[in-house]
DNA sequence: CATGGTATGATTGTATACAATTATACGCGA
DNA sequence: TCGCGTATAATTGTATACAATCATACCATG
């Protein structure tokens, strides 16, 4: 039936819970549902095409990341990001990112540096042709390589988080023109790493996220939170 | 804090969901559930005296916190908190506690001043006469004030979190000698505070954090997660 | 007309039923 | 005895049923 094949289907990529809980999360993210929106348990689960049940774990977790507000009898209600947030989280990651490479200097793999170095040059190759898209993508996978390398599974999943959080300001920021110069702070962390230097990858890795937030100011990037 | 608020914490605290997220994680905190021990949804609700929907919303959100690991289809797995783990936590806490204390230079109030100044004289009363309960109930309290100070939600959430997670070795670290050691290092941030000194306060937070670990290594605490 | 109480509907909270999946035990045959 | 397939039990995944709670509207009463 086609109940079932659909379900097969979606089994293969996600299980039903983790698909769930995925689209909501982004749903929410991309601003499909607004701050302080009520998100209704049946209409979600309708739309979906599941019950309440997976749903609300869903919701469960959704909250624990602090992306909606459950008021028990009440409902879940949507916890918009406010600018105020998301400055906060530029200068926390900054804090992280830094202790990150300094960590890596010690753990990176000869593969990951590989890795690190062939991402960096193609994001020049990219930069030059102003190829928007594939830039967010290097970024994105350079800091994954950089979170990966640190050998701390605690400090991996946090900055993971806080990453994905942010998701949407980053992808305009690199839609401006701080992609080049932001693969040069790339390049400049990472010969720190290579050459062990902690201190000098710690304190760039630092001044990279300052930097990133104070261009999404400058380019008033935050007023989408307003 | 607001009406709503107030409303929804009290009721939180006392809803079944809640009670049950709280138990279960309490129960894989103190070592109740063994590490790699798998959770089975029916034994736990029976123990609690519910039916396995309210302990399955519980588990993806541990799963969140990283208490358990869930394979679908499978199980739930204790994830143990490994010393490796309480290392990161505490060196990602130094960085934290540093940037909270910063903050919190422009932000405290006069009330949270004060309580902190009284917590530390307190603190000094019940260190000359060895009263340990007392001691780690200041101890907690002062540092969330701290972080309550600091006038950042996402800063204070993922501190609290944190102070929770090690909440074990932290009540053996104050049973042993350091607690008047450590209560002297709080009031030297609290001054650094008081005299609108960030980049001291930052510090001070910050070795406070590496005594604190340094301390729990000599003493040989972290045994307990071999 | 204002107000307060109550009925009603909507929504969430919990328990249970059923389906799907996985682990285990057993028997059969080579 | 070992390997293998199947039956069976145990467990999780999902849907649904029922209970509790909350919001709203309406009506009675002053």
């Amino acid at each position: 039936m086609d109940n079932q094949d659909l379900k097969q289907e979606v089994t293969d990529k996600y299980s039903l819970r983790g698909r769930v809980f995925h689209r909501i999360r982004e749903d929410i993210l991309n601003g499909k549902y607004k701050d302080h929106e009520e998100l209704k348990e049946v209409a979600i689960g309708q739309e979906l095409g599941v019950s309440r049940t997976p749903v609300r774990e869903a919701f469960r977790q959704l909250e624990l990341e602090g992306l909606i507000q459950i008021i028990p009898n009440r409902g879940a209600y949507v916890t918009g990001i406010k600018v105020k947030d998301i400055e906060d989280i530029y200068m926390i990651r900054s804090k992280l990112e830094g202790l990150c490479a300094r960590w890596a200097c010690e753990n990176i793999s000869k593969e990951q540096l590989e890795e690190m170095e062939e991402n960096i040059y193609l994001a020049e190759f990219h930069a030059a042709r102003g190829h928007m898209e594939q830039m967010a993508e290097l970024d994105n996978r350079f800091h994954n390589i950089l979170y990966e390398s640190c050998n701390s599974k605690m400090l991996e999943h946090l900055l993971k988080d806080y990453h994905q959080y942010v998701w949407r300001v980053r992808q305009k920021t690199l839609s401006s023109s701080r992609g080049a110069v932001s693969n040069v702070e790339h390049k400049f962390i990472m010969e720190a790493i290579k050459e062990n230097n902690p201190d000098k990858a710690e304190e760039l890795a630092n001044q990279h996220m300052i930097n990133a937030y104070e261009n999404m100011v400058e380019k008033g990037l935050l007023s989408m939170f307003e």
